[in-house]
DNA sequence: TAATCGTGGAT
DNA sequence: TATCCAAGATT
């Protein structure tokens, strides 16, 4: 079945290992979750780390462990402040999650992240890898953590043809990885494979020639580093069109609205707007009649003071920006609130509607 | 399985 | 400018 584990048998086990390691305990940088082996912390960078890029992580992971220090810090740590601290870092579920799981460590286990697979990976947004990461770096078992990094790696190490795109790829990765990986240092190992994937052996034209472990590459002995991993996919980005608005009160207030808890940009603020399926619909009095409805209030628009557009890994965003007033009085909810301008910065905002607020405060000096 | 879920940097 | 990408998980 896992045909291309014939090629581990060309594989020096022992001096693989070795030159592996030693090159990541020479060469490895110098990051702010590799201070201590606390597992809360190794979670919070890891879960950062997923799909996102090391420079951007570390200002956040360091307000964050600044902010909530220890896993009782974030289990009791207002859901507001903790989306604060992941605004800008996309993929809000991570956090929503992470804050759940931590919630239940502290409640089922004693406040102490569990050093099993079966328990570590019930926890809410622990997948295979980040159980794995867990499992080796902060506990020195030898579990496979397979990420991107290690899936082009060994894939090159090892020849290994498979589609990297499908699901089902990382199972013959993983047991690759149980078969390579150091007993003696299983942290050092896995992190060591991430680090090379991420220093030298790169996407588009590896470092072969900086390689510490060239010599144990089937890839670079057949001259096909540059065709491996093999990787298909791609999904074409859908467009979408909003209108939005900057309301303000009598009091100077601007109105602002909660989004929904699932789904796209969940539980995080916004502007009142609404999706126009044609630019027609764009017109002043249809934009504003869909307000009214939706907010139950009297609103009236005033001028379009510009466009934003924001693209997504699947969508694309045009927003057409209103600014405009309320009339009468509100009353605030857990959805609908009225804020001032400083009291914007208590709130969470994805970065397209902080676009807008910047566009709004543009147009104040003009 | 394929789609969903963000963002900013690299090529 | 357009595409791809980066230490994935969930549904």
């Amino acid at each position: 079945m896992l045909i291309e584990l014939n090629n581990l048998k060309k594989i020096n086990i022992n001096a693989f290992q070795t030159d592996l390691i030693s090159w990541f305990k020479k060469e490895q940088r110098n990051l702010p979750w590799r201070k201590d082996q606390d597992p809360y912390k190794v979670w919070v960078s890891e879960v950062m780390l997923q799909q996102t890029r090391v420079d951007t992580v570390i200002p956040y992971f360091n307000r964050f462990i600044d902010w909530f220090p220890t896993i009782e810090d974030l289990a009791t740590a207002d859901e507001e402040k903790v989306l604060k601290a992941w605004e800008g870092l996309g993929y809000y579920s991570r956090v929503r999650n992470l804050q759940s799981a931590v919630k239940e460590v502290k409640e089922t286990y004693g406040g102490v992240v569990p050093d099993s697979p079966e328990e570590i990976s019930k926890l809410k947004g622990v997948g295979p890898y980040t159980a794995g990461a867990i499992l080796s770096i902060a506990y020195g078992k030898p579990e496979p953590a397979v990420d991107g990094n290690v899936m082009r790696v060994l894939s090159r190490i090892l020849s290994i043809w498979e589609d990297i795109a499908r699901p089902s790829s990382r199972k013959i990765f993983e047991q690759a990885v149980r078969e390579l990986i150091s007993h003696e240092d299983p942290s050092a190992f896995n992190q060591a494979l991430m680090e090379l994937g991420a220093l030298v052996c790169t996407p588009t034209s590896p470092a072969c020639l900086l390689c510490p472990v060239r010599e144990h590459c089937q890839a670079f002995d057949e001259g096909v580093q540059s065709e491996l991993p093999v990787k298909t996919k791609k999904t074409k980005t859908r467009q979408v069109q909003l209108a939005s608005a900057i309301l303000l009160a009598g009091n100077g207030k601007i109105l602002i609205h909660k989004r929904p808890s699932t789904g796209l940009l969940a539980n995080l603020w916004e502007f009142p707007n609404v999706e126009i399926a044609h630019p027609l619909e764009g017109e002043r009095g249809h934009v504003e009649q869909l307000f009214n409805t939706a907010t139950e209030l009297s609103v009236t628009l005033g001028k379009v003071i510009g466009q934003v557009e924001h693209i997504f890994s699947h969508l694309l965003w045009n927003i057409k920006v209103y600014i405009g007033q309320i009339d009468g009085t509100f009353a605030e909810s857990d959805e609908w609130k009225l804020v001032s301008p400083e009291e914007m910065e208590q709130f969470a905002f994805p970065v397209p509607y902080q676009k807008m607020f910047l566009l709004y405060q543009e147009s104040l000096l003009n």
